[in-house]
DNA sequence: CAGTGGTCTAGACCACAAA
DNA sequence: TTGTGGTCTAGACCACTGC
């Protein structure tokens, strides 16, 4: 058994909410059932079940049942941590990614202290424009600590820094911190960006940790204001 | 005993990182100590301590313990379900809320849409203004179900509709998926806020459900661009 | 190696909903 | 009353960390 049985259980679980085995609306098996069929305890059930609940796929009644949402009307990016490349297979403009800053960099105070880290440490440098149908509409800016990201070429930049990071290198991202405000535009923004009549920017600020709980990643992604969306999907843990 | 154990413990266990007993960067005591301490099983003290992971206070490490994270450094309303009452009671501005419009309506098509209800389904639309330093920079719509809200008044509106829900009538929200966008300004954002020169709006769309899992509440939030500023703080669940 | 958190089990009792 | 999900227990074994 490569996986874990509740995450197993989960996949399944997803699977027959896609396929129309469960139907928005529906109970699914009771947790006892459940625990029957995948011949296991329903504290294990229970976790598969939570997960499915965190991930907006059921809500549990208490009393009643689990039933299945409907997840279709939204489609939601389940909450937030979506990489450009996600986001862009799933649309269906032509988009165009450009490279068109990769470099080393000691980081200036605003970077230190964005990324808590010292003057001395070497910092990568990728500014990149995300085209929508020819027009350059999304400046993103990345920084990453040298000493976790030894290598970075033009072509890893061009396809997914992210995937390029988790799948390549085997670094595990935990969790991440977003901001999100609108700022007027700066000469950078106006030199990269198709901006038309507009002034400002949305400024979306992404602080990425790792496993182990330390920053690595800081970013800055641009969007023109009439190209801007974000979707979120929050969940009630605590009462 | 009138809460949940785990619960209880998560409580504890904030209180002492924000009072200082537990420091950022350093370790608590281990899974098997504190079930010691609080006298319960590790399962117990698992579930306070996933919470707290949950809702970043801390970071687990296989094989080292769990560290404490810097929550102070970003006071981040803790996965975005936070009221306007909420927010203005950490903020110092002088801060005002005026309710502009308040009445039972029947939905057009859009609100039909957006609540999934009837046309014959009786509607409150609440408006209301909040002002920063007298300025009015938000505008923020309310739509709930009649049904499940048979009275409403000023007083009630210019407090928090929220608090008075959950507290009052006893109904607990139980998730909510919000849309940022950004708009051109309306006819009505210009008449009930103070525009200056923007001539954008930042649209926060609130999908507000209900334990039972039905949709009841349909809130539109309009913020004048550089009063706008939205953090959110994702953990992953899924590998 | 000992200690950590991650998973899993087979029970138990509870609060709640529906018939 | 029966069945649901919510909480809790006392064990067990595993994978990982650090010494």
């Amino acid at each position: 058994m490569r996986k874990n049985k509740f995450m197993r259980i989960y996949e399944e679980l997803t699977e027959k909410m896609k396929d129309g085995t469960f139907q928005a609306g529906e109970l699914i098996p009771s947790e006892n059932e459940l625990a029957a069929q995948y011949e296991t305890s329903r504290e294990t059930i229970r976790k598969a079940l939570t997960l499915l609940s965190q991930n907006g796929y059921i809500q549990k009644l208490r009393g009643k049942g689990s039933v299945v949402l409907d997840t279709s009307r939204a489609s939601f990016p389940i909450s937030g941590l979506v990489s450009f490349k996600e986001l862009a297979d799933q649309l269906n403009g032509t988009i165009h990614t450009f490279v068109e800053e990769l470099e080393l960099i000691r980081p200036e105070p605003y970077l230190q202290h964005q990324l808590q880290c010292s003057s001395k440490e070497e910092l990568w440098k990728v500014i990149r424009t995300r085209a929508f149908d020819g027009e350059r509409v999304i400046l993103d800016k990345d920084f990453l600590l040298r000493k976790q990201i030894p290598q970075l070429t033009k072509d890893i930049c061009e396809q997914s820094i992210y995937a390029y990071i988790e799948q390549e290198l085997g670094i595990t991202i935990s969790f991440a911190k977003k901001e999100i405000t609108v700022e007027p535009c700066t000469e950078e923004d106006c030199r990269y960006l198709d901006m038309k009549d507009f002034s400002y920017v949305v400024v979306v600020r992404n602080y990425v940790y790792l496993d182990d709980a330390s920053l690595f990643q800081y970013t800055e992604s641009r969007h023109r204001l009439d190209k801007f969306r974000f979707v979120d999907f929050a969940r009630r843990h605590t009462k």
